[in-house]
DNA sequence: TATTGTTATACTCTATAACTATA
DNA sequence: TATAGTTATAGAGTATAACAATA
């Protein structure tokens, strides 16, 4: 078989990491999302996770808040796919650390409308500044229009959940 | 202001459960990562998870151990992204099922080669075949091409961890 | 009756440190 | 000295159940 030729085996995939090839497993949305989230999760840590001492649910619950200022629990629960006595957690560290407040709702004694303070606006706006210029140098790799693509892909998958 | 003229505004993007703008969240790659990996999860536990009583990186460990026979818990922790100590959990899990072999090397006697049974070796073909047909059918929205597509950017992704 | 949010509690998974054996 | 793998243990995160207050 000629090298190169018309009959040459394109090289396996192999593991990001570790060196192993990955055969039908390469072909599976589900791991190629779970190994691409690897390095999206490097990016949040170095950017933000250490620097803020924040996890990515509370950066993703504070930038939620933001841009929909007195949501509620349940919704911010749904949003990010976690228990509602998880939220409550979240919500209380955030609270205790004077980023965001609960005001009882004027027109349903039960809910909570949720804002941010001055303080976690701030935050959440500085976070996010780093967390689009970290991307872009981490991801240089890819052209921006496939990364328009990417984000317009993964916007199509998630709907599906 | 006509409407769907020029200069109308696009919809904001919504969060996929929960009904929140997400603003610039959904520029985020990390976001729209995270987001997606829940429509990857759910199929998962769908069509493997309940039905095998597997954790997705049980089912990924044997998937690695099924394409590289052999290979050592180190390369493997690597690829997986998690600690030593951990696989060494996993692995014990997966041997006292009876679906994971480890024999000392031969050339090393520190390391171990790490094989499947051929229950394992069954469980994992089936499996395999499970999550392929599971997110065809989920992910119904996307063409050939698009799946194509987005498969190769998030290997391209995944090389920058 | 259903929903919003909280508390209590147990479980799973992960991480760090210390160790053995081998190179 | 460095590496492969294990054990022990503590910590972080998640889930379930039971509850109070309100709709």
């Amino acid at each position: 078989m000629a090298v190169g030729g018309a009959d040459a085996q394109p090289a396996a995939p192999r593991t990001p990491a570790g060196d192993l090839t990955e055969a039908q497993l390469g072909d599976l949305i589900g791991y190629q999302l779970a190994q691409a989230a690897v390095a999206g999760q490097r990016v949040f840590r170095e950017q933000v996770g250490e620097r803020f001492d924040l996890r990515p649910v509370e950066y993703t619950l504070m930038a939620l808040i933001a841009a929909n200022p007195g949501s509620s629990s349940s919704a911010l629960a749904q949003a990010l796919a976690v228990t509602a006595p998880n939220i409550t957690m979240w919500i209380d560290r955030l609270a205790e650390r004077g980023w965001v407040r609960r005001r009882q709702s004027s027109t349903d004694r039960r809910r909570q409308d949720l804002h941010l303070s001055a303080a976690g606006a701030r935050l959440v706006a500085e976070a996010t500044d780093r967390l689009i210029e970290g991307e872009r140098a981490a991801f240089d790799g890819l052209s921006g229009a496939e990364r328009a693509m990417l984000l317009e892909l993964l916007h199509k998958l998630a709907r599906h959940r």
